[in-house]
Parts: structure tokens; C-alpha cells; sequence
DNA sequence: AAATAATTTAATCAATTGATTAAATTATTT
DNA sequence: AAATAATTTAATCAATTGATTAAATTATTT
């Protein structure tokens, strides 16, 4: 047995092609991204790939799973601490999305156009049903306002925190804004959306 | 020349390939169709696919400038009418959105996935840039908010009006709710986003 | 050092896929 | 009705693409 090299060169290699697979697929889609093209982002040859995957669809799985982690479960300890207010929450949150969606623009558009392949497949995998089901930010906003449906709010906030990412070309062209004026106004929106969100709890 | 009724069976044939192309690519998005799949889903011979649009490209390129008017063109014409109020201007432009999308559900996440794909090539394409800056819509919005940027109000409304469709799959699951409900949530917030985007105008 | 195991490569497959061609059919014009 | 033009089909191509195979190379163990 080939050990400790083995290893080595194993997480060496392997994770240059999963590197690879995760800038190309989340650039390309599945269905547009060729094994060739991520063999070559990697700079190794195509047969490695499936030497240590087994497939194109093998290697998608694991990737997409930590997308959707990355996507979904970053927010779920914030809004679960029982240590800290409604408000504080959606500071905390607003922040870390803002954050984490510069650093990695187009993870949102990439999820949901898997998700809409294949809604069944990866809708399950998004334990953040169960999760925000039993948060306790949900008992903190039904406390709040039990009058409307908590989804609500939830939309609102992660419609007004993603969506400027997932429509980043078309709100730069309406708006005729250089990426470096648009980034200053994702940097805005950090201490703003919290307010927003604030105001639509106190509506009438 | 044939003419009277070759014209007849020319829009009749070419018709049927054009409405199986927009249904097959807006399910499934350029990369993942097969042209294929559109000539079975119209119910022709593959070949006069070819015989009446020149190629996969050219048929796709007619689809997405109808889809990008579809999307964008609706809310213009709104915008620009210069007899209404600003309020009067939120609420037409929601209850049309959330009809139109009810009715497509799967139009801007198709347009989005498909922009993403080349910005460039699309983002011009949208004249609602050069609409929206002159829009009458954007004086009101001045008047009204001078110190904020207006395109932080149009991600706010588009955000929290599209956004829900976009992420329907993830929504639904987090909220562990049926397609039924979920569409009494969208006919809800027809007549709770522009009280809601009418409290985030009135703030601070 | 020899044997063994793991990794890498070049070559090749078979299936898929967008597109074309030539012939057949149908409609239109003269 | 004959000639012509438009439409449709079956068959076929060539390029692409995910995957495999057998041989070569490199690392590890005995």
C-alpha cells in the first residue's frame, strides 16, 4: 500500500480537480460544462478525472452539496441563537450574506438554476427547512407580528440581500454602473436592508 | 411561388417549433436542449428545424429577445406614465409582475441563468436602461428620496416582487408548503409590497 | 533492490448531437 | 394538366463528449 505520499498526491490532485469542477460549474452550469473544460482548468488529464470520480455527475454531487451548504447553512446558527434579538439577527445575517456574496458572486444564480433542473432532488437537501422551522428566530418573528405569514419576511429579506447578486448585469445596465460603483452600493445596502426589514415589521 | 398557403402552413409549422423552443429552453436553458427535444415537443421531423430557423442559435436568439421583452418591456410603459403617482406606479407594477409570473413562473429564472451565461450580449439588449433613466418614475423617486441611489428602491421592489418565483423551489421547502398556498401567498403580497416598499421610502 | 500498489498518460470508444443532403410529397402557378 | 415552388422526411455526417483501457511511470512496501 501507497500511503503517506499516496495521500499526499491523492488531496493534491484531487483537489485540483475539484477546484476546478467548482469554478466551472458554478461559472458554466452542469449542462454547458464540458469534463474537458474542467480537466483543462486543472491542468491534468481528462482519464484523472474519472480515476478519482467516477463521473462528470459524481463530481457535480459533491460540489453542489457544498453549495448548497455554503448558500444555505451559513445563516442558520444566526438565526437560531436564542442569545440574541429579532434585530440583531437580521443585522448579523444581512452582513454575513453581503459578505459572503461579494467573495463568491455568482453562487446564487448557479444554485437556483440547478435547483430548477431538478426542484425534487435538491429541495430535500435543504435541511434549512427543518432548521428554520425550529428557529428560534421564527418564534421571535411570530411573536413580532403574528398577523402575516413568517415566509414573508423571510422573502423580503432574501429577496432584497440576494437578488441585487443574482440580477448584478442587469441592475449594473439599467443603473449604467461601473462594478466598482455597484460594489459600493452592496456595501450600503449592509446597514440599510436592516432597517427596511425593520420598517415592514412595524407596518400599520 | 406558393404563397397563400404556404404562408398558412408556414406560420402554422414554424409557429408550432417557435412555441415548443420557448417552452423547451425556458424548462430546461440553452445548454441542457437538445434540439431534439424541441422538434419532438412540436411534434415535427428534426430536420425542419434547421429548414425553418437556421440553427439551435438562431431559433434560441428569437426566443430570448421575446422572453427579455416578456420580462422587462411589461413595466415600462408604467413607469413612464406621467398621470400617476409614485404610489399608484408601485402598485401597478407588482399586481403586473405577480400576475405575469404566475402565469410564467419560470421566465426570470431562465432569463437570469441565460444572461449569466454572456452578459455582455444581453445586458445592452435591455433599452430599460436608457427607459428607466428617463423614466418618470426615477424624477418621482428623486423628489421623494434625494439621498438615496434610485436603483436601491428598484432592487427592493424587483427583489421582493421576483425573488419569491426565483427561489419558489426553496421557499416551498423551507416553508414545507403545497403549491396551492403558496400561490395565496403571492395574491397576499399583490397588496403588502407597496405598503412595504412604501415603508422603506418613509424611512428615517 | 525487488515487488507491489498507486498514479498518470495516450489512444480509443460509443453515444450524442447539431446540421445537411437528396429524394419524396404537397401545394401553387401557369 | 403540366410545371414549378415549397414543404417534409429518412438517411447520413462530422464533431463533440463522457468514459474506458492498456501501458507507462512513479511512489511505497517488503
Amino acid at each position: 500500500m501507497a500511503k503517506k505520499k499516496t495521500i499526499e498526491a491523492d488531496l493534491s490532485t484531487q483537489e485540483k480537480i475539484k477546484e476546478a469542477a467548482r469554478k466551472v460549474f458554478t461559472q458554466k452550469g452542469y449542462a454547458a460544462t464540458r469534463t474537458r473544460d474542467i480537466a483543462e482548468e486543472a491542468g491534468i488529464n481528462l482519464a484523472l478525472l474519472n480515476y478519482y470520480f467516477r463521473s462528470k455527475e459524481g463530481l457535480f454531487e459533491i460540489v453542489m452539496v457544498e453549495k448548497l451548504q455554503q448558500l444555505f447553512g451559513t445563516i442558520v446558527p444566526i438565526l437560531n441563537d436564542e442569545g440574541t434579538t429579532l434585530e440583531k439577527k437580521l443585522e448579523l445575517v444581512v452582513l454575513c450574506y453581503i459578505d459572503m456574496l461579494t467573495a463568491h458572486p455568482d453562487l446564487p444564480i448557479f444554485v437556483l438554476s440547478e435547483i430548477r433542473v431538478d426542484p425534487e432532488r435538491f429541495s430535500q437537501r435543504i435541511q434549512a427547512g427543518k432548521l428554520l422551522r425550529e428557529a428560534y428566530f421564527l418564534k421571535q418573528l411570530k411573536e413580532r407580528r403574528p398577523d402575516l405569514h413568517p415566509l414573508h419576511f423571510v422573502m423580503n429579506l432574501v429577496g432584497m440581500t440576494l437578488f441585487p447578486f443574482v440580477g448584478k448585469p442587469i441592475f449594473q445596465a439599467i443603473g449604467n454602473l461601473p462594478a466598482k460603483d455597484y460594489a459600493v452600493l452592496m456595501e450600503e445596502r449592509k446597514a440599510l436592508i436592516p432597517k427596511w426589514v425593520q420598517a415592514i415589521l412595524k407596518t400599520k
